[in-house]
DNA sequence: GGCTCAATCTTGACGTTGACAAGATTGGAG
DNA sequence: CTCCAATCTTGTCAACGTCAAGATTGAGCC
């Protein structure tokens, strides 16, 4: 067998992700995973230590890649790049808000996180409001990708638009 | 061993919700439940099918319990109602809204997450704002439950409170 | 009372998984 | 050229979900 695979580490990332998606993260295991890269069934351990580990990772990722996508919009427009992120990145989304599937006080991760909250938080002046927003997002974006949620046949994204603008004015252009 | 247990499906949906919050739904295990039942491995299977059959009957029971408990509130109430159920029932809450975990299918948890929908939208003139108070009551809970959200110390059912009067009048009383 | 039978639960087995220990391979630093 | 740490493999273990087969029980029926 090939050894020094060289990239696998984010080989093994990227196909958590194909995994997710086509599984459910229930269904998610190591040995697939390593079937998927061409390893051995205990090389992904190696580099994430354990199966929390490497969920740590994909967790971390995918708040470093919300923290950019929700960087420098105005109010309503976060709160649309929040629902695109998790619709786009389906399997990150569910993971970072499962805190009992990683290591939740992993340094790397908590900074991630931390970056996010700011691009959330950073520049508003009514936390409340900024509050209600993000759980709008979050909640329709979860029950979005449940499935639970009516008019599938809509742009998602136009729905959260006009959910948005239910908020009182001033957030509501 | 005792045979003909009596009331074994009813124990092990309650030891169900335990074990999930103690250990999440990613560690629960069917022998782990036959154990707190004080009964076999195989016991749990027979009532359930499979581990699916049994998080689709624990799913129904949630459905059913939260139709209930949103029975004739109004608006803003209905919506503390929602968190105080999730944060009441955790287990059942997050079960309830991961469908790859149970069978999606079943005809008496779609009955059952039917009369919740009925109750959530049942009466509702502007459906925009029902969806829009859905998803700040869902995902408030999501994110608390999570253990993301800010404000730890506070009553939550306060908090979510504040969170509603965010919507346009008429719903802010 | 005794018989029958379906429902309930047990026992035993199989393949798969996460985790661990020990060994093989490799590339780079000195 | 040698060493060494990083990378990956191989082998093993207990635990898990699932299935098949058997044991036990209570309720209906004569």
């Amino acid at each position: 067998m090939a050894y020094h695979h060289g990239d696998l580490r984010r080989v093994l990332l990227e196909a958590t992700a194909a995994a997710i998606q086509e599984h459910g993260v229930a269904a998610l295991s190591l040995r697939d995973l390593a079937r998927r890269a061409g390893v051995s069934h205990a090389a992904p351990a190696h580099h994430f230590g354990d199966k929390a580990g490497l969920l740590t990772a994909f967790a971390a990722a995918g708040f470093e890649e919300l923290a950019t996508a929700l960087a420098g919009d105005d109010f309503l427009e976060m709160g649309v790049a929040y629902v695109r992120f998790a619709l786009s990145r389906p399997a990150h989304f569910e993971v970072m808000f499962r805190p009992d599937l990683y290591h939740a006080d992993d340094p790397a991760l908590l900074a991630a996180r931390a970056k996010s909250s700011e691009a959330l938080y950073g520049e508003d002046t009514d936390k409340t409001a900024g509050q209600a927003g993000w759980s709008i997002a979050h909640g329709f974006a979860t029950l979005w990708l449940s499935g639970a949620f009516p008019g599938r046949d809509q742009d998602p994204l136009d729905l959260a638009r006009a959910l948005f603008r239910q908020l009182n004015p001033g957030y509501s252009q």
